[in-house]
DNA sequence: TCAAAAGTGTTGAAGATACACCCATGG
DNA sequence: CCATGGGTGTATCTTCAACACTTTTGA
């Protein structure tokens, strides 16, 4: 056992980046440039470089797709499975996160091309970044219902029926209008602003979420 | 940013090994007998293997303290602050078990001892593990109150009584007794044996898990 | 005036909580 | 016969689910 060889090993970073378009769920996906698997789609990640954290290097990723800052952002898994990279062991550290689709840039190269895809229409992945993205729509389902993690798939300003959409495309499930907002007001995350909401039809009051930092519930809401 | 330097770490994996004795819940901590921190208090480790996942490692560790095989082992999270120990950057990939109290072995040698500690007194512990065990405590009740993962610091046969008590101490809230078993048995995990407790007093029907697997439920049930 | 989304209360069912006494055993 | 833990049912309260119509606006 003394003899045993440690692992010496780099690790990467992925980052699950969710977002609403479409009244679909989707998740970005960039096609890579390099080997290993060349032309196949898969998570945007990087090295993670001396002396940074993964978190760090999972907000630098970030940073590259989108133009956020105050994002949710929250450690998936670490993946380490010997095999999952034909480069030798490479450890992966996963995170998910959720921003408004106003707000990722798809930067399209001759050579690269960033994609919005649909959860329920994931291409083939490199690595193991399938069985990572069914990780974090897991994770991001039961984050959902009992945080306020939705403030950060929105703007600053929504109306609630806003609101329940990110519920029902996330959890599949409908909610009833009346229900969704007695309980959600009652949650006491929310406060109305004096806005109202512009378009065709009859103005919908405006809300904001009080805190836009990670708030855990006592219970679970939907 | 392309020549800025990959990190090239070593894994480390350590285990909260949580047990229930005396009526509280309790973690196994060893004293280290190398350095650095040598004499401290610290969850029990060690470095991840070439070609080894981790869970093969926390496998490995929680082996050399206990003697059990299908037990509850869930990772917890990747800790990975470059400074967090003083050899250099080494990250370590955290376990969380849960085992009966008879299960494990303290072995109490002149230069190494193990012991188990109430959650509510840890010692001062090396590196970052005291923010490990924090994590891991909130992380099993979480887990206590949405799955059947109390199997796991059960013997095969046990009474109601005993199961009640395992959610008192870790939930930290008494519970009534016939409400629990109601919602218990209605949960429809468990099935009766057709042993009985032995003992000075009144014998109590014996129940079993009907799977030692970890099982999700819909809800949170406690 | 029409189409489309906003907004608003009540009732019934189900689930959760509170609660107290008798039973079986070993010493 | 006593001390100790085992075992059981009901009534109330709270919470959740189901349900439909009116209002406001822009085109």
């Amino acid at each position: 056992m003394k003899n045993t060889p440690k692992a010496i090993v780099e690790i990467t970073v992925d980052v699950v980046i969710f977002t609403i378009e479409d009244g679909e769920l989707k998740v970005l996906l960039g096609k890579r440039i390099i080997e290993p698997y060349l032309g196949k789609w898969s998570l945007p990640g990087g090295f993670m470089w001396k002396g940074e954290t993964s978190i760090e290097a999972a907000r630098r990723i970030l940073a590259t797709k989108t133009n956020v800052a105050d994002v949710y952002l929250e450690q998936l898994y670490t993946f380490d499975e010997p095999t999952r990279d034909p480069r030798g062991q490479i450890v992966t550290i996963s995170y998910f996160a959720l921003v408004p689709s106003n707000m990722i840039g798809l930067k399209q190269t001759e050579e690269y091309k960033s994609e919005l895809f649909s959860v329920t229409k994931i291409p083939a992945l490199a690595f193991d970044h399938e069985k990572i993205v069914k990780y974090a729509v897991k994770r991001l389902r039961s984050k959902l219902e009992y945080t306020n993690a939705a403030y950060s798939l929105l703007p600053n300003k929504f109306s609630l029926t806003e609101l329940q959409k990110i519920y029902e495309i996330i959890l599949g499930t409908l909610q009833d209008k009346r229900n969704f907002r007695r309980k959600y007001i009652n949650l006491g995350l929310l406060e109305k602003t004096d806005a109202m909401s512009g378009g065709k039809h009859r103005p919908a009051v405006m809300y904001r979420f009080k805190k836009r930092q990670p708030i855990e519930l006592q219970e679970k809401a939907f």
